[in-house]
DNA sequence: CGATATTGTCATAAAAATGTAATGCTTTAT
DNA sequence: ATAAAGCATTACATTTTTATGACAATATCG
């Protein structure tokens, strides 16, 4: 798939270096020498990752990456940190607002590329635009579509199309990007809906059984289960089995 | 599982990021400014773990430290100190003070987590996502699935699925986790159904009765033990003695 | 602006899980 | 052998958790 990265980094034979590298492992890339001019780019094309160096020629890179952060268009946005050498200073300390990683200069191309791989894989399966096909369920996430495939008829009968409502949309995508793996309220209010929420647990009921329901319809009654005292899956496996 | 981690920053910011991270990563988070207001909160809520600022700003986090080895309560909690300082003498200090791991600012999400998890490994086995085979059953933690594999049959039967109470699994789960070890009843009511529990003794007795029933009905009826006069443990192993 | 969809919360029903007590069984001690 | 102690097992009332439908508030779209 093509990344699109995009590097904000003041220092030209860096920014330079990093280009080459970069595009050497396949990405596309898009390079800024000011938080100023990543923002023009930013409104032209969405980066899938940003590199973020720590100190800019109009700003620091931490209130770049707050500003990134704070945009609804941005916020999900991948960033890694640039920092010059390990600092003392408790100021610059620790966790970088909001960045998924960070990385000291000097570092081996090697290194940049497994930490943008790294970072990409955590970041991705939710929010990736693969066709993820599942239990008869076919989600594709760029047309915002889901189809049921039927078994059982073995005429290639068109997929009927599943109606999702956003939140149930991707409700089912995320339990999907992670099927079999149980999810608590928490969790799930977390990374589905967002941050910053102060929603009841109990809404997320809600929208499960909102979701069942479509899903009920279609004949796909077992895909979503209820983990009690815990949470939700998705799961091809049965729920309950007896044996003898 | 629901691991409840305290921290224990003054710095807002990275309190703050750290709890994202935490938070996304599927665990509780209890965060305190200070170490007055740590120690209030453990009163109310015993954490599974403790990330610790090396400095606060009543006392240092290796007072802290200190403190929480001495008392019974929190003696046993693993602590992962934060530290801006990369001295060697702070290590050793930070080790003898009990600290399970430390973490040197600045550090990635990633390896926060990850450190988190090789603590948890290490110290709290039950509190770990990691899967645990033994005695022909496979326990998931992130499926939350219990699977049982069926010895003598040499065809590859697909494990069939167990399906356990909340309070079951929990039980079976820490059973497994320490195998072979046994555990009395205050000690399994300490750490399976948690920390302020006033519930009798002879409750235990009434889960592991459940427990057992579920596993005999697929074959397993020697794993979990009783030791008379002590308590009780999961082994492989079988307890008939030979007779004199 | 009106019509339609979507969303979060609540109330209530339904289901499952839990703790306790009562009773019977086994082992250990006297 | 008999009593005492420890454990197993069952039944059951209670509590906890989840499902479900209705509703008002918002957002979206034409």
């Amino acid at each position: 798939m093509a990344v699109t990265i995009l590097v904000v980094e003041d220092e030209p034979a860096i920014q330079e270096l990093i280009a080459i590298n970069l595009k050497r492992a396949g990405h596309m890339v898009l390079c800024a020498d000011s938080a100023e001019q990543a923002k023009l780019m930013i409104n032209n094309v969405l980066p899938d990752l940003v590199l973020l160096d720590w100190m800019l020629p109009d700003t620091t890179g931490l209130e770049f990456a707050r500003r990134l952060r704070r945009e609804e268009r941005t916020k999900t946005i991948p960033i890694i940190m640039l920092t010059a050498r390990v600092q003392e200073n408790d100021k610059i300390s620790g966790l970088e607002a909001g960045a998924d990683d960070y990385i000291t200069k000097p570092f081996s191309p090697r290194e940049l590329i497994a930490r943008i791989k790294a970072v990409l894989r955590r970041r991705l399966p939710e929010m990736s635009d693969e066709i993820i096909e599942l239990g008869g369920l076919k989600l594709d996430p760029t047309t915002h579509r889901v189809h049921v495939h039927v078994y059982g008829s073995n005429e290639p009968s068109k997929p009927a199309e599943v109606s999702l409502g956003p939140t149930e949309f991707r409700l089912l995508h995320f339990l999907m990007a992670y099927k079999e793996r149980v999810h608590t309220r928490a969790q799930l209010l977390d990374r589905v809906w967002g941050d910053h929420v102060f929603i009841e647990d109990r809404t997320v009921d809600v929208h499960i059984r909102r979701l069942r329901k479509i899903l009920e319809a279609v004949g796909k009654e077992n895909l979503v289960q209820t983990v009690r005292g815990t949470g939700y899956r998705f799961s091809t496996e049965c729920n309950e089995e007896s044996i003898g």
